[in-house]
DNA sequence: CTACTTGCAAAGATTTTGCACCTCA
DNA sequence: TGAGGTGCAAAATCTTTGCAAGTAG
């Protein structure tokens, strides 16, 4: 039976995570965390962050090329606005997600996760010149 | 002023997204391109499919560390469900989407795509040994 | 013509992994 | 003590890019 420990890497990722709302990637939770442990690695980092998205402690949001970025995941029912040209995230509340009838999922389908995704342009962006 | 042409590639490349339903990755477009096409490079079909992405004609399913899948985009209201551990993309129907109210998006927000991931783990992996 | 595209190959970036050494329980 | 975990560095992937040559309009 597989045994998770409390090691004290684990308890500064997740204390990393849990304390910011900057939907940080995993090399910047590296250096916040060396701030603490100077010596933990990034491989370190990667593998406690799986595991806590595994575990349903934090949730991912994954852009291609680009570092996935990580979201402790708190009560509210909030999701993301992603824009696509500077990669700023932006949390939304969306509070009535229609349940989906389980006859739309593929049968046996153990749901973990359900991501309502916003992507296009912030305002920001919009207003720059070129593109 | 930007004028996209209409290249024997790009005509390939939305003729091999178009016609499956499979939500393939960027090499597998590009074997099947180089059917017709058997020098066209994965560059160009990397370069073709950010610009349908762009132009709205295809939409992604992105998870880091793994190849981009795109799908071509149709009519019908269709969102994805993923395997977590083998990957799987399969098909769900989600009519009623809640409107957003446009006070939840950051002002000035420019909306190109909404998708609603729901992640998991299908029957198949739920149904194999290990893990 | 000529601005946009392509092929090629190299470079970039992110994430994973093998292994020897630690350490929590 | 021993099953897990860590650090390190290399490897594996996926994606982007610079440049010279090709081509649609």
């Amino acid at each position: 039976m597989t045994m998770v420990r409390n090691t004290r890497q684990r308890q500064a990722v997740l204390q990393a995570l849990r304390t910011t709302r900057t939907h940080p990637d995993a090399a910047w939770i590296h250096q916040e965390v060396r701030l603490e442990l100077p010596s933990i690695s990034l491989g370190t980092v990667y593998r406690t962050l799986d595991a806590l998205v595994r575990d349903g402690v934090a949730v991912t949001i994954e852009r291609a090329g680009q570092a996935t970025r990580y979201d402790f995941r708190r009560d509210d029912h909030h999701h993301h606005a992603v824009c696509r040209t500077c990669g700023a995230i932006f949390d939304i509340e969306v509070q009535d997600l229609p349940s989906l009838p389980s006859t739309t999922l593929p049968g046996g389908f153990q749901v973990s996760d359900v991501r309502l995704e916003v992507h296009g342009v912030c305002v920001a962006c919009r207003n720059k010149p070129n593109s």
